[in-house]
DNA sequence: AGTCGGTATTCATAATAAAACATACCGTTA
DNA sequence: TAACGGTATGTTTTATTATGAATACCGACT
């Protein structure tokens, strides 16, 4: 039994997460990140960077740099991208595009979930 | 044997590394990350707030308000804070929050250990 | 040839975050 | 009680980053 008395010490117990975030590196600087990949991923989707970028609320200018960055340190381009013609262009991924982002999300679940199998253990 | 021919199309395969970074959140922000922890670790070294923060070049203000923000969000305060005296005061880490900087580089140990491991199956 | 819509690029501006500065407070010790 | 050195707190600059606006370019299509 427990005496209404015991709460008056008691403090509420925290609740907390653990989060993790990856990135991959190249010697110019970040290759991919979450944000980059979820870019990619919206180029999939809309077939423009343009669209891409609104999808997810990102500058245009931002998204193409992003586009850019990760093309010239992939060995191979992830992003191909079209000028002027029928609806003045777009974009898509390649298949070294399509696999980045799988690669990318695969990686990041496996992480994850022993990330959290491990954080059970843990006591703040 | 290779004819120098070959190496007009060979393109130098850039190296990746994979980066991992975790924290902790509670109900009203990140209670533990890298840099809080490196705080603490260095206030446990130095005996002070101040000291703690010149070694990892941050400044005062910001050590002063992890701290606070830390000890707010733990069940039990991280570091017990002194004022005035001999030496004007000073800080240091209680049980929880010894034990918090050891959880927590155990944990990102581990898990960039698997994290590395499982990389290695990556191919961009 | 002119329209359309996305790419390519520059420049100015806004939003955020971090550092620097300035002061008051605090308690032991000389 | 005056000095010292760290804590406590607000304010002001600086630095970083992202956004927005403006413009040129491109090529299929009518």
């Amino acid at each position: 039994m427990r005496y209404a008395y015991d709460c008056i010490s008691m403090k509420k117990e925290k609740k907390y997460t653990l989060r993790v975030r990856l990135w991959v590196e190249e010697t110019n600087g970040i290759f991919l990140g979450l944000g980059r990949v979820i870019l990619l991923e919206n180029i999939g989707k809309t077939g423009s960077i343009t669209n891409a970028a609104k999808e997810m609320k990102m500058s245009y200018r931002q998204a193409w740099q992003f586009v850019e960055d990760m093309n010239k340190q992939a060995n191979v381009p992830l992003v191909e991208k079209m000028l002027g013609g029928k609806n003045g262009g777009g974009a898509r991924l390649t298949v070294a595009g399509e696999s980045a982002v799988k690669s990318y999300f695969k990686l990041e679940n496996k992480i994850r979930k022993f990330a959290n199998k491990e954080a059970t253990k843990l006591k703040f």
